[in-house]
DNA sequence: TTGTACGCGTTATCAA
DNA sequence: TTGATAACGCGTACAA
């Protein structure tokens, strides 16, 4: 069977007696239209089913209506979270999503981000903000609107929206150095090309030093988020001859990962050894004992880059929202 | 400052001296192009930074090389997972993702579907099989690629990629009842409109009438794939005058909400009662005790479908992939 | 192997 | 408020 001929604007056209133009402003601007015709081709437009072709929409308006999102991987929750609400609001506004994924990577995002615009998106969401200038060129040279989410910096010239992952980091690792905490441990995200990973780490380091505690004195160690390597990690940090107090960790999946190799170790949390999260992700919440985190608005930012996007703000001068983190305290951090 | 004006293939044409024909040959079928003119082509193509308009493209090959998946959630990791495998496969072909959800609602399906098709999707990726004969119709008519997937039919005149939920959850039930358990509660998932969630009952059942047991014996309740709803569902489980030594769940999350409610409440897992969960999600292999579930492969179901859609038998006659679940077993499903 | 020329289905400009 | 018609940029017979 052959691909059924689809019905065309000119279909409708002659069905309603009108012109193929006076059809298109039906459609498109309605109130440009006498009421009385404007119901004669919608009659003609469901009796024939009709649908405007995309291709030819595209190539005449120079609009998809399709925005683009690149994330690193929807296999993390907190992308697919941001994703979900992303595509809501697009979908709300009769837009529609593409997505594709980075795997952290600049290279492959770079490549991404031409794809995206090659196939005429109208718009990008992109996480964080490290990537080269070449891209960042490319964008403006396309005039291609932007927003960078999940990362924050008020003096960007770009369209944010996202939270200060230092800021949250910091009042994490201070709340540890109030419960009595002097020896840290950071098990960091890979930080290349990873403004999030890299901020939070630092916002620990500022905490120490704020406090008169050595920065150089927290070991740093860098793992993908995994369980499993986390885990690894882990014990690597442990097997150091200064054992430390506290593993800071770079989200919960890492954190959750320790856990549990620590319980393998019989190693007790937080009795021997404190563990703190960052996300707030489900899984945070349902271990034993709870991972003590960083709440993010994932959901919000989705929704927020949306609008933004969506909005012809987007275009014009670049809009900066900071989102709110919150600690959330459960009993993996405790007072040393 | 307006959008700067883009290289079109009479740019390129012009520039490397030869017809806008030629120049389109050598982007999609350069084999039928001398080597030294192609080179000629290429040179140009980069110096302007060419490439092709989407639009356009689209609307003279009819074609988009874009495919759509409608999934219930991201929000869920099994599609989240799924989707990222779907999405990888069809980028290494040159193909890219449109993504929307269906909210597990028929009717809200039924419009992305539509939408989807308009907008030009080349082929589409939807989840289990229940749905109205309207939009199978529809589908057919516009003759688009369909892959149903993370459900089994042999007998369907579809393209499936899926499993056997039934037998899988069958499986699980025999193992309880070798165990020992009599008593079971099945904790679903809302079952109307989701084939995966009524033959994951229907499989409890099937093995307790095997083994002589009264399936009516087991309270069927249904919740949301939520933690803290699926812990009120067990309350209300639990409440009941003859109480279950099993509860088995309709994924990892709900199992895991059951637990988690079950140490708030005192109530020893698996002493007091056992739970099984479904799909093997990471959050089931950490909680304590690890939950006995199903390994489904998610990964393995995203990577088929998308090799399918972009294969042309899709458009031929359906082909049915029976894809394998194994057993997972862990401490939350012990003898009675 | 290459070029000419038309068609794809819309939108948008301009006149009426 | 409506209609005629020229783009929009590419693929592809068909011819050379």
């Amino acid at each position: 069977m052959d691909k059924a001929v689809l019905p065309t604007i000119e279909d409708v056209a002659k069905r309603a007696q009108v012109s193929t133009a006076t059809v298109s402003r039906c459609l498109n601007t309605p109130n440009r239209v006498a009421e009385s015709t404007r119901d004669k081709v919608i009659a003609a437009v469901t009796e024939l089913g009709y649908s405007p072709n995309f291709g030819a929409k595209a190539l005449a308006s120079k609009r998809t209506n399709t925005y683009g999102a690149i994330i690193p991987t929807m296999a993390n929750a907190i992308f697919a979270k941001g994703l979900q609400t992303f595509q809501e609001t697009l979908t709300e506004h009769g837009a529609t999503l593409l997505v594709s994924s980075s795997y952290y990577n600049n290279a492959i995002e770079e490549e991404q981000i031409r794809s995206m615009v090659a196939r005429g998106a109208d718009g990008l969401l992109l996480i964080g903000q490290s990537r080269s200038d070449t891209i960042y060129q490319f964008l403006e040279q396309q005039n291609i609107p932007v927003v960078l989410a999940w990362s924050f910096d008020a003096s960007s010239k770009y369209n944010m929206v996202g939270f200060d992952n230092r800021a949250a980091s910091l009042k994490l690792a201070q709340k540890a150095i109030a419960l009595g905490h002097r020896q840290f441990a950071f098990l960091s995200g890979e930080r290349e090309n990873n403004d999030r990973a890299s901020e939070r780490v630092k916002g620990a380091q500022q905490a120490l030093a704020a406090a008169d505690i050595d920065p150089n004195s927290m070991p740093v160690i860098e793992a993908p988020y995994s369980i499993t390597e986390a885990g690894e990690a882990f014990e690597q940090l442990m097997s150091s001859p200064v054992k430390p107090s506290i593993v800071m960790c770079g989200n919960d999946v890492q954190a959750v990962g320790v856990l549990k190799k620590a319980r393998e170790r019989g190693i007790d949390v937080p009795g021997d050894v404190s563990i703190t999260g960052f996300d707030n992700l489900e899984i945070a919440s349902v271990v034993e004992p709870g991972i003590t985190t960083v709440h993010v608005p994932h959901r919000q930012m989705g929704r927020k880059s949306a609008e933004l996007l969506l909005s012809d703000d987007a275009k014009a001068k670049p809009s900066q929202t900071e989102l709110q983190t919150y600690l959330v305290e459960r009993d993996s951090l405790a007072a040393v």
